[in-house]
DNA sequence: CTGGTTCTTGACTGGGCGGTCCATAACCAG
DNA sequence: CTGGTTATGGACCGCCCAGTCAAGAACCAG
């Protein structure tokens, strides 16, 4: 009946992502967002109302995304819990060592917020949770394996591996190299072995 | 013989420097610092050459004294290194979990610096490289000790502690309190017994 | 083919931004 | 007191930005 969109409101979304990761909130412009969608400004606004609204769609996306990856990377396959989360803080190592100008949308989120009720840092707020479940859910299954002493404080060492993870993704951002993050991943799996 | 300031540059650095945390550089005004610092634009222009340039001697200065508060607190003290690092780590804990909507310079530049090649970026990659070489030279302590196995790869673990401060302060930045940061300290602190 | 609805395009706008200009003030050597 | 120099304050400017408007295009039910 209507006119139909052009436009895949995933791919939209996933392509201003990209820009936002690159240059952040504050400093992408709409002319920025259009190049890179493709789209009118008419257009982005009548889907998505604005620039901040579509951060927070992107925002969104990506903590999709991340939550899905470590769930994945944490809750399946042949090896021990403990084993993978080893296995993916040395992917991590290697993936942040190479994210060159990147920052994840969480990560700028944070840092451009204003304040704590800020929809963005509610958001990142509840990305962290997200994440910390996922880890003390895989330790919860090592403690229960044996893997872990019987009185560890799988929540705290869940909190614990999320703050590793965003600094090595800051370290990586500074240009701290593969060998040196990898070092540091390792030091940081030391807390299993004791 | 000519007119003189009527402020002190330390000052107005440091003012501006509390403006840029709270905001980031993108997102503060000339405005805002001419309000902050209570210099006319004029005067801001000539004594630092716009805002660009003086967010870089706020950020060099928060350097300087990132790096003097914990060579002060890893450096000093009866206690031994391992203990300083120990007492260093949970002080930040506490800080970190109250630090509000401030972020520091170095994560800001870090994080709004457009390429590696930015001055924001190198200068932050230097004072990542500052403090991890104050961690290492207290660990390095450590290990002549004997606190340490003599075969601990000590600068490895200074880039550990970089990290694992740097994710504190993004956590505490998004709401974690200070019992939840405190325990991540003394998993990170882990480290050592083993 | 027509009418109704939604999408698209590009021109437009008002405000705020970083930065500049200029007239004047403050200072001090002489 | 005067002249030279630098600091100051406020008006000013051109630009760019997010957001808006209006005219037309695309679609489909009937």
């Amino acid at each position: 009946m209507a006119r139909p969109r052009k436009f895949v409101e995933r791919d939209v979304v996933s392509s201003a992502g990209e820009v936002f990761a690159v240059n952040g909130l504050a400093a992408t412009t709409l002319d920025d967002l259009v190049q890179a969608t493709g789209l009118g400004k008419q257009s982005l606004y009548n889907a998505f109302g604005g620039k901040r609204e579509l951060f927070l769609r992107a925002l969104s996306e990506d903590r999709e995304e991340a939550a899905r990856a470590v769930s994945e990377a944490l809750e399946h396959g042949d090896a021990s819990p403990l084993e993978r989360i080893r296995g993916h803080m040395l992917r991590l190592a290697i993936e942040f060592s190479r994210s060159g100008s990147r920052v994840s949308l969480q990560t700028r989120a944070l840092v451009e917020s204003t304040d704590e009720s800020d929809q963005l840092a509610t958001v990142t707020k509840a990305g962290i949770e997200e994440l910390a479940g996922i880890y003390a859910h895989c330790l919860e299954l090592a403690r229960e394996n044996g893997d872990l002493p019987a009185d560890a404080n799988v929540s705290s060492l869940a909190m614990y591996f999320v703050a590793i993870t965003r600094g090595m993704e800051l370290l990586g951002r500074s240009g701290v190299g593969r060998g040196a993050l990898t070092a540091v991943a390792l030091d940081a799996l030391r807390v299993f072995h004791n």
